[in-house]
DNA sequence: CCCTCAACGTGGACCGTTCTACGTTTATCG
DNA sequence: CGATAAACGTAGAACGGTCCACGTTGAGGG
């Protein structure tokens, strides 16, 4: 049962089955493959015709050895947050019509050191990467730039001449948020971050977060500015309940503010859904912006105002930008996008 | 500045430079790498010193030309059901002791065919893939199967001798759900599912409603037997919309049922925030129950009550399975799981 | 009519591993 | 003590592409 695919195995179809069945040159296959220069159309009719016929498919691995790999990699540090599949939708769609592919990488969670997959993804000889709010300081995001080309979602370093970033403008996105917030009459508007010790300065909860100092400053609510980071642990279920306990500890507070602006949908649904539990209502009690209009904020019965960076948008930009520095583009591109505010009830 | 690394471009460290490092041959370092037999302890560390020394990684391309590539491709038809972030967690948890490395492909939306995934991940020389919840007949599967090893999540296939599959028993899952709703004394009980003309015999949703229809009519309720299929559109958004509208009509029929089982938590949530629009109180007018247990469906003010599959434990099955199966198991492997029902306030 | 040059094809080295086959030691045993 | 086997290392051929350097044509220009 094992023994008859040693004497007559099927052949697997290389190269070079194609190119003695179209009886030409293995380089002229190879040539055609990669649409270069100096092939004639007849050549490419028959080249062509053999591949299909045989159903020919280059080994990507072969090709990594020598040339490129036609592989971009997506490098996510997790994939619970409900902004990441649009922007994995946005890289698709623009790779879809080219001859690239895109392979996702996560994080494994045991080991934060997102540096070990990118060189995982430098193993795999990948043309280029596309990460995704890394939290990696922008030299180390250098060095690694001279290997491969990087662009970067979710990663503020405008001077950075070895990488390209693609970014909603995250200043821009809490002080929208803050003057919608304060064009209600709110004065005492909290920010709630994640905590932040491991975050590069370009990371977009650090520009959050500089936007809504600034912003409330400049409405002269510098007396009120108060930002309240929530514990950050490893495991999802553990960091739900203790950032469930430090929300409700702003909640149950002598002093809990009128207003609240959150880094992300996930924590402002957490304070919503914490409010309802305590009978606060919302916004009378207290208001709530979030940040990424994910759809669980979308629902009518949850109504979450929220900070929107198309994240479609970002995603088919940055695969955009990273094609052209494949191509051979050697200046820095940084591209940035206005966010927009979707109001909803929680407001 | 582009000319520097022409003459001293920093030879790229192979296994060669290993190799004449540790003054041993370039065979020796591979099979410590494979840790294979025939290596004493001395050339070990010899080799394990080089390697720690020059900072060497292996090539996965050159890897893939010969032998494995420790790669393992995850297959998703999309990424926004919010099950699939806890399978992918599950099987990276297992596969990150191992030498194993997970890479994930999503299906092109413009192309249905997951089959061209397949294909891709093959060109790759993954050493195995697992795919969740495909849609592809299990024929097809067989053929692909005799390529590259692969595990189903989301596939009932149990006589398949080809590939392995695990699941959570979806049959019982809609029983328990078809249960506890009957349990309250609600008889009349429609089933939601998505267009199902696509779908394989194997396919979740249709095992959904086979567990549907056989615990209706065991316990007596055949005449109540109901089942809505929502229009499938490619697009997301589009698709919101048309199946909003679709759940609407269900809402507002003069024979709108006094319960629903939904195959997802997807169209369960639309369904409470649909009623809620219009003014009807779940579970008092509408009882609902969905499947999944994700994230949206727990917040208290949702209040799902949802069929859990423990996703990540399916996840870590599949990658245990997918391993066993590389390092030579012959015979197919099917796993069950029990789902539970998580009860909130939605029955 | 010869020369030049672009356009087209081709042979063969090369990429960095694995794996097979084989040689050399070093125990093990009757 | 010689034979046998196990343990350890090594040389070199794959694997399936790409790419460089070069040969061959045919057309256009002087």
């Amino acid at each position: 049962m094992n023994e008859l695919k040693s004497p007559l195995r099927a052949a697997r179809v290389t190269i070079r089955t194609v190119a003695s069945d179209a009886g030409v040159s293995v380089a002229a296959v190879s040539k055609v493959l990669r649409n270069a220069y100096g092939v004639s159309d007849g050549l490419r009719q028959k080249v062509t015709a053999s591949i299909e016929k045989l159903d020919y498919r280059p080994s990507v691995a072969a090709r990594g050895m020598r040339g490129q790999t036609y592989t971009v990699g997506i490098l996510l540090v997790e994939l619970a947050n409900p902004f990441l599949p649009d922007v994995v939708a946005g890289v698709n769609a623009v790779l879809a019509p080219s001859s690239y592919k895109a392979m996702i990488g996560i994080g494994q969670s045991n080991s934060p050191l997102e540096e070990s997959l990118i060189k995982s993804m430098i193993d795999y000889r990948m043309d280029g990467l596309i990460l995704v709010a890394p939290m990696i300081p922008g030299e180390v995001l250098s060095r690694y730039a001279k290997q491969i080309p990087i662009v970067t979602i979710g990663h503020h370093q405008p001077t950075s001449m070895d990488f390209d970033t693609v970014n909603a403008d995250d200043q821009k996105g809490a002080a929208i948020a803050v003057k919608a917030l304060a064009a209600k009459g709110y004065r005492d508007i909290m920010m709630v971050t994640p905590d932040t010790t491991n975050h590069s300065k370009g990371s977009v909860i650090r520009q959050r977060e500089i936007g809504y100092r600034r912003t409330m400053a400049d409405l002269g609510l510098t007396g009120f500015i108060r930002i309240t980071q929530l514990p950050n642990t490893r495991m999802q279920n553990e960091r739900a309940n203790r950032s469930d306990a430090a929300i409700t500890a702003i909640l149950a507070a002598p002093d809990r503010p009128r207003a609240v602006f959150c880094w992300s949908d996930l924590d402002a649904l957490t304070i919503i859904n914490s409010a309802h539990l305590m009978g606060l209502r919302v916004p009378q009690d207290i208001a709530v912006v979030g940040y990424d209009n994910s759809p669980p904020g979308a629902m009518p019965l949850i109504g979450l105002t929220s900070v929107d960076q198309s994240a479609q948008r970002l995603g088919e930009l940055a695969a955009q930008t990273l094609l052209s520095r494949i191509a051979g583009r050697q200046v820095a591109n940084h591209v940035m996008l206005d966010p927009t505010l979707v109001v909803r009830t929680s407001l």
